[in-house]
DNA sequence: TGTAATTAGTTTATACGTCATCTATTTTGG
DNA sequence: CCAAAATAGATGACGTATAAACTAATTACA
C-alpha cells in the first residue's frame, strides 16, 4: 500500500472525543480516532450493560455463558462453552466455578469420553434469564435510540467488515 | 460428541455474527444485533492492540497512561489520570504502582496541597513510547484498512452518536 | 503392546475493572 | 477556632482476561 495517499485526504475531525480526552493536539489519523472511539464506545455502554446484570446478580460474562446453554437446550463440553465466548479456555474454570456454587449451571462428566465435562443450565436460571430478557432488550434499544433503523444497519456493516478483516488477519 | 444438528427452521436476516455465534435463531433487533456486533468487534480488535504493546511489555492500559502522561509534557494529579482513562479511581493506585515499580512514572507530593500527589513520566518511557508510535499507527491502519476514508468518517459518528446519547442518559 | 502425541480441563500467577471502605489532608461554617 | 464536610488517594475483596505449566484420559502409531 502506498503511504502516497493526499495525507490531507484523512485529516481527522476535529472531534467531541478529543475534547472528552482533554487531548490536546487532533488525532493523527481517521484511523486512529476511529479506533479510539470504537474503544471509548465500548467500555461506556458496557458499563451500562453490566450494571443492568448486576441486578440480578450476574456478571455480563455469566450472562453471556447462561444465555449460551439456554439458547443450545441442553449440556455442552466446557470447552465448547468457551470457545463461543472471548474467555479463553484457562478463564473458563473459573467461571463454571462461580456459576455451579451460584446453582446456576451443573457439571456432569461424560461416560464415554471421561476427560469431557458437560454444563449444564439450571431450572432456576433459566427462570432468571426470563426476567432478564426484557429489561435488557429495553436497554439495547435505548442504547440505540439515537441511531436510525438505516444507521443501525450501516453500522453492522461496518463492524462486520472490520471483523471479518481482523480474522483473516490475526497477525 | 454427537453432531446430529436438524437443520433450523429459522431463516437467518442478516448477520455473519449469528454464524460464528453458532446462535441457532436470529437476531431479536437491529439493537441487540447492532450492540453484540459492538461488543464482538471491539475485543477482537482490542486483543491485537494488547498483543502488540506486550511485545513492548506494556499493558494498554499502562500504555494509555503514559500516553497521557507524554501528551501533557508535566506531571499530574494522579486523580486527574484517572479521570482521562477508563479506569475509576480504585484502580489508578495499582496501575501506577506497577508503572513507578518498572521505572516508567515517579510520584511526587505536592508542596502546596499535601494530599495531592503528582506522577510524571520518565525519559526512558518517552523513548519506549517513540518506539511504539509507528508500529501502533500501522496497527490502526491495518486494522482500518476496510474501511474507505468516508466509511471511517461514517463509523466515528455513529460511535459518536452512541456516546452522546449514553452520556446524556447515564441512567 | 507400549510409548508418544493429543485433548479436556485445572492450577497458578499477573494485571485490570469495580465496589466499599479507610486514612490523611484541606476547606468550610458556626 | 474547632468540629464537620469535602477531597486525594490507598487498601482489600471479588470477578475476569490471559499465559504458562500441569494432570488425567484418550488416541495414534510403530
Amino acid at each position: 500500500m502506498s503511504s502516497n495517499k493526499k495525507p490531507d485526504n484523512s485529516i481527522p475531525s476535529a472531534g467531541k472525543l478529543q475534547h472528552e480526552l482533554k487531548k490536546k493536539k487532533p488525532f493523527e489519523s481517521l484511523a486512529q480516532e476511529a479506533w479510539l472511539n470504537l474503544v471509548r464506545t465500548h467500555s461506556q455502554l458496557q458499563i451500562r450493560g453490566e450494571r443492568m446484570l448486576a441486578e440480578f446478580g450476574l456478571t455480563g460474562c455469566q450472562y453471556n455463558i447462561l444465555r449460551i446453554l439456554r439458547g443450545e437446550g441442553h449440556p455442552l463440553p466446557i470447552l465448547e462453552v468457551a470457545s463461543r465466548t472471548i474467555s479463553p479456555v484457562p478463564g473458563i474454570t473459573g467461571l463454571i466455578d462461580r456459576l455451579e456454587k451460584a446453582g446456576w449451571v451443573c457439571r456432569e462428566r461424560s461416560t464415554t469420553d471421561r476427560r469431557v465435562i458437560y454444563v449444564g443450565i439450571t431450572d432456576p436460571a433459566l427462570e432468571l434469564l426470563s426476567k432478564i430478557d426484557q429489561p435488557l432488550n429495553d436497554l439495547h434499544e435505548e442504547i440505540m435510540q439515537p441511531l436510525s433503523q438505516g444507521d443501525r444497519r450501516e453500522l453492522i456493516r461496518l463492524l462486520e467488515q472490520l471483523r471479518c478483516h481482523a480474522s483473516e488477519h490475526p497477525e
